[in-house]
DNA sequence: CCAAAACTTCACCGAACGGCAAACTGATCT
DNA sequence: AGATCAGTTTGCCGTTCGGTGAAGTTTTGG
């Protein structure tokens, strides 16, 4: 599944431009044309059918052709997949921030209690697990 | 408070580049020097630097200057903020969703009570759950 | 003091990006 | 049929991006 890994790298290029957001947001409102989505930003259409690939790219958008007219929607999951990353990194920064400050507080007990000092700091700049 | 968007705009285009969110990664689970940094992926340390730079930039992260070490640590505030714009956006689209349910819904009640007879099937194939 | 370590700056390269105008392709309207 | 509308494709332009090598700069170890 390191495709998985490719579609959320294409999923955040996606996002990282300002226009695509916007179109994001738009969409998270309701469907739209490719005329609807252009009109609002002063860009043409084929500017904006080239962001629309580039959210199909990154699975965040599928659009349908009826007639002559192309109907975008939005594809919620793609949004989820990006929202996890993004929570499981805040996760992992939070629980090595609990270590820290566990361990600091054990320091800080031991002070108090004034036994042995042995503060035991084998956390100086490393400590990867 | 513009400034919001245009910081969550960079932070955004920052994580849209693979390496730096693998650095992004790599932070998350403690702080590293920039050599540290460049040494598993197969880059120079101007590149890492330019990298850095970026993360610093959109707010992911910081950096200081001890000796001639420069450490970086994640900045975990920016993470939290794209997380609060892609919950708003999905938030946003489910609500259209159960917006869209409930007036299908009405409709079949409409067609089950036999009352006007308009069954207008508007959702010809679309609807998954 | 001298050399190595760890960045940092600089100048440059090729690829990718966002944008456009113009020409083309199918619907849809009159 | 002819005109029009909504996309679509194509080719181009200037900018930004990721990356490099070479030449500084500042600490640090001997």
């Amino acid at each position: 599944m390191e495709n998985l890994e490719r579609h959320l790298n294409e999923a955040f290029a996606a996002l990282a431009d300002p226009t695509r957001r916007a179109i994001v947001t738009r969409l998270s409102r309701g469907d739209a044309t490719v005329g609807e989505l252009a009109e609002p930003f002063a860009i043409g259409l084929p500017t904006m059918l080239k962001h629309i690939r580039v959210l199909e790219r990154g699975g965040l958008v599928s659009s349908a052709k009826a007639g002559r007219v192309r109907t975008c929607t939005l594809n919620p999951g793609a949004l989820g997949a990006a929202d996890a990353w993004l929570r499981r990194h805040i996760a992992t920064w939070e629980a090595r921030l609990d270590r820290l400050e566990a361990h600091v507080e054990a320091r800080m007990v031991q002070a108090e209690t004034g036994k042995a000092a042995k503060a035991q700091p084998r956390n100086d700049g490393r400590h990867d697990d």
